[in-house]
RNA sequence: GGGCGAUUAGCUCAGUUGGUUAGAGCGUCUGUUUUACACACAGGAUGUCGCAGGUUCGAGUCCUGCAUCGCCCACCA
């Protein structure tokens, strides 16, 4: 046996965080098991970026989802927590193409499709599963036998199989639509891809020359000159009584010059810049859709990577879009057009990756109309899913209510190739007819007729299915094998409220569209829990570029990856914005420390029989030795239990941090283990104090254990309260039901007894230090008991109450003293023989108090003279004010007596 | 333009259905080797709960309006 004696003083994380892993992987305590006798709990992780390291972000995401996943397995249910990495396309597909041009001179284009891919996934497998590896030690308890990547194999079938069904069922299709045009990636966007900034930018007027009428000029307002190649006509509002009468004449285009018709249409501001638009149908989403109405040509001016072509004409083709932007106002200026520039702040769509304006452009891409979006609402409305915190679920009602359809094509090769052969030699083949264009999983059977779509599937059109993609389907074997039956509708999904509409409302439609039975049977989850977003002090989102986000494997090296998760949770309220600094941490360490400690003093006393079961504890209580101390630290006990309870239910993780550290800290070190500490040498009370120590600390262990896996697990075997070869997380936190069959129940009155004798240790304390011998241990002291149950308290508790304040004596007295007094719980205290002590300032001191004293008791008079207050509040609540104002008399009139025998 | 959130001690935040004298951690001040823990212990200081109304016997808590900050959504060039 290992005494925690011979143990450091303080705890060390580190070794033990190894250790206990290893042990539990070892084992296969993690692994989810399909057990009919048992209620399934499951988690599928959200998953990371397979090229990413472990942020602050997914330390709270993760460390939440282990918390649920390690209580679900302490309340005995068979749980499963899927772990997984997504390929992340774009953002994937980018940083090899960097790594490519820097390492090797050379790019994705030079090297061909082919190469491309075995060189990425070379790299993903050298750079990629770092973030599993630190996932581990943070402690994630997730069945790693089940590791899924978005392009394994199985997972892609899965990926496939709902292009291919969604395209049988008539929601995919294919066309030339404005999408979203990243310059930098080449590729095409869905629109939650592009983010808005506000942008200082300039508002240019210029004016063209109306055909008809040399000399009369339509003055226009633009963002984007350098799109004045594009134009292919100029609109006005039907209505505006300034231009109605220009409506079917022309204006010519300053370059390339040509005649463009003036046309009206409603679209058309007229409040705003001149009220004139230049329509460019090929570069701006709402001109093209004035295009299509006026049937006019689409004149695309751009390549692909914004440089403007040859239609732009020779002054402009190869430059840059802002440079041709440039060029087209200086040119503007000569031509004597150009009739202001004004500042302007206007919004502007950004590749999320790219980091540059995306680019509106015509191309042709795949899009899908979205299945089940009335049951997705409705199986959030109707409560099968609940979101928390509940708010969210007006975002993504309101996403819903308007969605667009869904570019998920990408010109990219990291992904999902799209399942889509065109016959070889067919020009403009039908989507609809088998002969021209083949749609399958496997592909065609004579693959040499056919030429495979060249695009991938938007990262999120794999990701979608991730719940039930991960369980195995659409193959009937591995769905057994993994259990989905059992396992799905998973538990709970823990996420942030960014990716509601990328991930959350595409599972939930994926869920309903794909699988079989009814809404509760497909819907992927049946709680959401939105997590807040962690910022630094300052309240900016933690970000590389700016460097103020710390390094979770660095916090964990210096703190231990309990103190992390306990400092993270313990300021995480349920879907609040963090404001992380590594204090949070430096107070779960502490914790942990304090933990630590106060199982190595319980450790310290010695063995006192049989800790290794709950029964057994119990077993060693002997109820004729409970004081009300004992009694009041089991009552603080179950009560924190419960409020542990409900918390969970509610999903209020870090109330349950609150509750324990106040129940551990404040009741049971701060308290109970120093009363302990007199007791200890009462022979006939020693063991079942011992055993009350043994319950508090085996049952805080318990609780913590999801929160702090690792140094419950090192504690829990270190004390003897578990078994060798068993862990922590397979036995129940509860209790109360055997500490009710004890009869230990009834504990209101020591409550009460307790607080007094909090009171009278804290008074007498204060009292010592005002009279400057806060430190000595040695006080003379007197006690006048407020009446005669007060000295029977303090008879009972005389010992602890002299250690605790640090009192050589204290002595029942029966009349009142002229020495320094505090007015307690349990009757008036005194210290005697202190000479020295400035009687000025305790008379001041008292008369303060008298005041305070005295405002409460005019207050509380006045409320009771309410003929209002008294018919109208509940009895409790006026019983309560007359009791509290006897009590404030009382004092007021114990202060009274000792002023008056201070002379005063 | 619409929606959502936040506003409580110097800092970061709790405060569940309205109930008496508003809490925690950090920081700060004064002390301390006291049967575990200085990552600790003891004692102290610090708040017109954003502003203005309203409902109520009673409001940090409910209602209305306003202000400031933040986020999301929205095709005004």
């Amino acid at each position: 046996m290992l005494f925690m004696s011979d143990i450091s003083k303080s705890y060390n994380p580190s070794e033990v965080e190894e250790k206990w892993y290893g042990a539990w992987v070892e084992s296969g305590c993690f692994k989810g098991r399909v057990d009919p006798s048992k209620e399934a709990y499951s988690i599928v992780i959200p998953p990371p970026n397979v090229t990413g390291v472990l942020t602050m972000g997914h330390v709270l995401n993760n460390t939440i989802q282990d918390i649920l996943v390690r209580r679900a397995r302490q309340n005995g249910k068979s749980a499963v927590w899927i772990p997984g990495t997504d390929h992340a396309g774009v953002a994937t597909q980018t940083k090899v193409e960097s790594y490519l041009r820097k390492e090797k001179h050379t790019g994705a284009r030079e090297l061909g499709r082919e190469k491309f891919i075995e060189i990425a996934k070379q790299w993903r497998d050298k750079h990629g599963g770092i973030i599993i590896e630190q996932l581990k030690k943070l402690g994630a308890s997730c069945d790693w036998s089940r590791l899924v990547h978005t392009l394994d194999a199985d997972y892609s079938r899965g990926v496939l199989t709902a292009f291919v069904e969604l395209f049988r069922r008539g929601y995919i299709y294919r066309g030339k639509r404005m999408v979203n045009w990243c310059p930098v990636n080449l590729t095409a966007l869905s629109d939650e891809e592009v983010v808005m900034r506000p942008q200082k930018s300039k508002l240019y007027r210029m004016k063209y020359e109306l055909v008809e009428e040399p000399g009369t000029y339509l003055e226009i307002s633009t963002t984007r000159p350098e799109t004045i190649m594009g134009d292919s006509a100029v609109a006005v509002n039907p209505n505006d009584g300034r231009y109605g009468k220009y409506i079917g004449k022309h204006v010519w285009r300053p370059f390339p010059k040509e005649k463009i018709p003036v046309i009206g249409d409603d679209y058309v501001d007229v409040k705003f810049g001149t009220g004139v638009l230049k329509v460019t149908p090929a570069h701006d989403a709402a001109d093209f859709e004035i295009g299509l109405r006026h049937n006019l040509p689409v004149i695309d001016v751009m390549n692909p990577d914004a440089t403007m072509n040859s239609l732009a004409g020779d002054d402009f083709c190869g430059l840059d879009r802002f440079a041709a932007r440039e060029k087209a106002v200086e040119k503007l200026a000569e031509m004597g057009q150009l009739v202001a520039v004004e500042d302007y702040e206007n919004n502007v769509g950004f590749s999320e990756r790219g980091g540059v304006p995306i680019e509106p452009r015509l191309s042709d891409q795949w899009f899908m109309r979205y299945p089940k979006v009335a049951e997705a609402k409705a199986a959030v409305e109707s409560g099968a899913i609940k979101f928390w915190p509940k708010r969210w679920e007006k975002t993504y009602v309101h996403w819903l209510d308007n969605i667009r359809d869904w570019c998920i094509s990408r010109q990219i090769w990291w992904g999902h190739r799209i399942p889509v052969w065109y016959r070889k030699g067919v020009e403009n083949p039908d989507i609809n007819n088998p002969e021209e264009v083949h749609v399958s999983v496997d592909g065609p059977s004579d693959p040499e007729n056919w030429v495979q779509d060249p695009d991938s599937l938007d990262t999120w059109a794999s990701s979608w299915i991730w719940p039930f993609g991960t369980m195995g389907w659409p193959n009937p074997e591995k769905m057994k094998e993994l259990g989905m039956d059992y396992f799905y509708p998973t538990s709970d999904l823990v996420t942030g409220p960014d990716i509601i509409f990328f991930w959350v409302a595409r599972m939930i439609m994926a869920g309903l569209e794909f699988l079989p039975g009814d809404t509760a049977e497909k819907i992927p989850f049946k709680n959401v829990y939105f997590t807040g977003i962690i910022r630094d002090m300052q309240g900016r989102k933690m970000s590389k570029s700016l460097g103020n986000s710390p390094d979770p494997l660095d916090i964990i090296a210096r703190y231990g990856a309990d103190g992390l998760r306990f400092g993270v949770m313990n300021c995480a309220p349920q879907g609040q914005d963090i404001l992380f600094s590594e204090e949070r941490v430096e107070l779960g360490r502490n914790f942990c420390n304090k933990l630590w400690n106060a199982c190595r003093f319980r450790q310290m006393a010695g063995d006192a029989g049989d800790r290794s079961s709950l029964k057994s504890i119990i077993g060693r209580i002997n109820p004729s030795k409970l004081d009300s101390d004992d009694l009041s630290i089991i009552a603080n006990l179950v009560k924190c239990s419960d409020d542990v309870d409900k918390d969970y239910g509610n999903y209020q993780f870090n109330a349950i941090t609150q509750s324990l550290y106040a129940f551990f800290w404040n009741d049971f070190c701060g308290w109970y283990l120093e009363v302990s500490k007199s007791r200890l040498s009462d022979e006939s009370a020693r063991d079942t104090v011992l055993a009350v120590q043994d319950l508090c600390l085996r049952q805080t262990l318990l609780m913590l254990h999801p929160f702090m896996p690792f140094i419950t697990e090192e504690l829990w075997h270190s004390m003897e309260y578990g078994r060798d070869g068993d862990f922590i997380q397979n036995e129940s936190p509860a209790f109360v039901g055997e500490i009710g069959a004890m009869g230990l129940s009834a504990t209101s009155e020591a409550a009460a007894t307790t607080e007094k004798l909090k009171d009278f240790v804290t008074k007498s304390r204060a009292l010592k230090a005002q009279c400057g011998v806060g430190t000595k241990r040695d006080s003379k002291m007197l006690l006048l008991p407020a009446e005669a149950s007060c000295a029977d308290i303090f008879k009972a508790n005389a010992e602890k109450l002299k250690k605790l304040v640090g009192a050589d004596s204290i002595r029942l007295v029966d009349a009142e003293s002229d020495s320094p007094a505090a007015l307690t719980a349990l009757g008036t205290v005194y210290l005697e023989a202190s000479a020295g002590v400035d009687m000025g300032a305790e008379i001041a001191r008292l008369q303060k108090e008298l005041a305070k004293l005295s405002g409460f008791e005019k207050s509380t008079e006045a409320r009771l003279n309410n003929a209002a207050f008294v018919s109208k509040a509940p009895a409790s609540v006026v019983d309560g004010a007359k009791r509290q104002l006897a009590e404030c008399r009382l004092k007021m009139e114990e202060i009274g007596k000792l002023l008056k025998s201070y002379g005063a």
